[in-house]
DNA sequence: CGGCAGGTGCGGA
DNA sequence: TCCGCACCTGCC
């Protein structure tokens, strides 16, 4: 069972999701929780946004096909094929997290994230959980960038506070960006004041599918980068251009998602068996 | 303690 | 276009 919350159309819902199917016959069963009845509009309206979010028309097979004799991929693909990209936040929700993410390291994230919920968000209760719910734009953009401070997430909160009122006066609006090219998205992105390419790739990739952005790799990834694809030590990591050549050489279209499921796979294997040159590049 | 972290904006070359 | 630098806060 997974269970998370979500807004959908100002209302705050809890949702629970339960596999009922294999890898071959997906099958997912949603349970969810609101206030309010709801309609059966609202709730086909809310399955079509889980579907985008979740992308689950998502077709593998040419990716299967493409990885399954690449010498990284073919063993990942065994494990982990079925797999696809999790995102169940809205634009909005997305540059949030990202914003408190930047110069930070995980433990600091979660607990800015935290802050900035329990005091904007909405608290739910339901199917035994507690979970809070993302605020709506408009209602953080009537606090003050002090109030932000004192939450302790620093000099993010110019950014959080510039980003929420471009939603709030809908200046940006994530339904008119789904239906634009990835430039365009690209522009209106970092368009947004604390948003810049790092930002702009992870929600290329998670917000707006798509599978081959990746044109940015941080200092933080290049050492990994550099460790799993040449195997060299982290103190002189493989420069970024020559890292990218080879992902567009090797995964082409998929190299986003090519490298999500090396990724995926990497932290799997670090939540069982201590990977110990990893350790020391990762601060929680 | 000083240094630095899952970045970014800004000013200046 | 491409640098160097400041930036909140908390942890090492």
């Amino acid at each position: 069972m997974r269970w998370q919350t979500m807004r959908w159309q100002k209302t705050p819902l809890g949702l629970a999701f339960e596999n009922r199917g294999t890898v071959d016959r997906p099958k997912i069963a949603l349970s969810i929780w609101s206030k309010d009845r709801l309609d059966r509009r609202f709730v086909a309206g809310l399955v079509d946004e889980i579907t985008y979010r979740y992308n689950l028309q998502l077709d593998l097979t040419d990716f299967y096909r493409r990885s399954k004799n690449d010498p990284q991929l073919g063993p990942i693909m065994d494990r982990w094929r079925g797999m696809r990209p999790l995102n169940y936040s809205s634009l909005y929700e997305y540059l949030m997290i990202a914003i408190v993410l930047q110069n930070a390291t995980v433990r600091r994230s979660v607990q800015m994230m935290q802050a900035l919920l329990e005091n904007y968000g909405t608290r739910l209760f339901y199917d035994s959980q507690e979970l809070y719910c993302a605020w709506e734009p408009k209602v953080m953009d009537r606090a003050t960038e002090q109030e932000l401070r004192d939450l302790k997430v620093g000099y993010r909160a110019k950014s959080i506070k510039r980003v929420t009122a471009a939603f709030a006066q809908r200046e940006i609006d994530e339904f008119d960006l789904r239906t634009r090219s990835r430039e365009e998205q690209r522009q209106a992105l970092l368009g947004l004041y604390g948003i810049g390419p790092a930002s702009v790739e992870y929600i290329l990739s998670d917000v707006f599918h798509h599978l081959d952005a990746l044109s940015y790799i941080s200092p933080w990834e290049q050492k990994i980068y550099s460790k799993l694809f040449f195997d060299v030590s982290p103190d002189e990591p493989v420069p970024t251009d020559k890292l990218l050549a080879l992902f567009d050489s090797r995964f082409g279209a998929f190299k986003m998602l090519a490298v999500h499921y090396i990724w995926e796979d990497l932290f799997w294997r670090r939540k069982n068996e201590k990977v110990e040159w990893l350790e020391k590049l990762i601060r929680l």
